[in-house]
DNA sequence: TCCTGTAATATGTCGGAGTAATTAAGGGAT
DNA sequence: ATCCCTTAATTACTCCGACATATTACAGGA
């Protein structure tokens, strides 16, 4: 580098970086776990779209980190689409329909709060659109090692009941083969993130009561279908599935 | 502040933020387009998931940059889920299935070089299962408004055609239109990533050849449908719609 | 084979200079 | 006198380099 930068100096910074609080809750990093806050608020209501966030210097005086941290933070939600920062006009909050809401961890940060019930509802809806297209696709693709998979998920779902987090991890494997069947990516990564955060909203399910009846003969029916090559009654055996779990998770929000 | 900072130095930057590169070209800002090259770097294989990128200072210096342009850059992949950095390990480029691939900015970086002919054949899919489902929803949910906007659209592809800018202009209103009626955020956020995408291939298309046969029967045929509040005639309709757009850009590829 | 020490690397932090854009004010023309 | 255009100043983002720290991979010894 051709600066005459002087070499005599202890400047820079004389306190470092460990003195940070303990704020490491749910982002892996300090910048992580900003993005989270600011995320969180502003997927929660509050901000309104177009609404101006504290600027960089009082907002990282404010939560007293640096700037750098903040900035940081920002670039991850600018990335995501959340917010759009200009010089003078500050940081601002996007309208809603640049936001990437199929993001994993815009989704995450949805569900973080008291998730809006309109917004679960489009996503069940979402998923009723799209898993059976997958089942159909599924059982026109899928081969003896697919197969083999799914039944290996059928068996553990029965052997734990889905009450137990080893047999909710059977019935995500379950999901998983048919759509790893379809042999479309795209398909994969929707209902993967989906699904990441459709979960949360199912282990409230879990704890607020019993499920209504036996989910496995109706996991059985789809199994069927995809192994006989049946495209159609694969994608109606799998909407029955999701009507179920919509229908479920809806009357566990209401009250 | 109470750090005790030795008031003599002119440490920091002499140079200030101005002397950059002239880089500046498809990112906004230098560590957009820092991430922009990476992200197309990614996208068009280069790296191979596993993968591990030139270290953070190695890399700045290789291109000229400071640590913190390549800092955020690897921040925005890394909202992403294109690539992890771990210490010591290095920045690594993520298994594919981590990727987010619905981010309309990965979108654009897949699209960017020559696009993989099987995940475009993938994305046509999925529009395929989507569209048609929307169509279907709009067909139950529309309501005046909703159909004025079409009809408009409706008019102004005809005025202008389908090889004209105005003409594309109206034919995405028009299927905006449709996603709008659905009332369901999750649908039009997910089609539009992907309209933004396809459209390149779109322009490909234009270039190529002339479009095979008139479009706007099926597109006034879609629209009577949802007026008329005929899910299962809308869908279907739609239906051919897509299927049109596939095997024109699919033939359109594949010379 | 397991454990421990070392080296390497990313992370966190800091303050400062520069640039771009919004806002406000002033002068000119109608 | 009102309106529009030009100009200047304020403000917040952008980028920079340096330093301190924590974590991890790797290698050497028990």
């Amino acid at each position: 580098m051709e600066q005459g930068k002087p070499p005599e100096n202890g400047a820079g910074a004389d306190n470092g970086g460990g003195a940070a609080k303990p704020a490491r809750g749910p982002g892996r990093r300090l910048h992580g776990a900003i993005a989270h806050k600011l995320g969180m608020a502003i997927l929660s209501g509050q901000y309104q779209p177009g609404d101006t966030l504290s600027g960089e210097v009082a907002f990282a005086e404010e939560l007293e980190v640096s700037r750098s941290a903040y900035r940081e933070a920002i670039q991850v939600l600018t990335a995501k689409g959340l917010v759009e920062s200009r010089p003078k006009a500050g940081t601002r909050v996007l309208p809603r329909n640049r936001w990437n809401l199929l993001d994993p961890e815009v989704l995450a940060w949805a569900f973080a709060g008291e998730p809006d019930i309109q917004f679960v509802r489009d996503l069940f809806e979402l998923r009723a659109i799209v898993e059976p297209a997958a089942a159909r696709l599924a059982a026109t693709r899928r081969d003896k090692e697919d197969l083999r998979i799914m039944k290996d998920a059928l068996t553990a779902m029965r052997r734990h009941t889905l009450a137990t987090e080893a047999g909710r991890a059977a019935d995500r494997d379950f999901h998983n083969a048919i759509l790893n069947a379809t042999r479309n990516d795209a398909l994969l990564v929707l209902t993967a993130s989906i699904g990441a955060a459709v979960n949360w909203t199912t282990q409230f399910k879990q704890r607020a009561r019993a499920l209504p009846r036996n989910p496995i003969p109706d996991h059985v029916r789809v199994y069927d279908a995809i192994a006989a090559g049946d495209p159609v009654a694969a994608a109606e055996a799998m909407g029955v599935l999701v009507d179920l779990a919509l229908e479920d998770t809806a009357s566990t929000m209401e009250r």
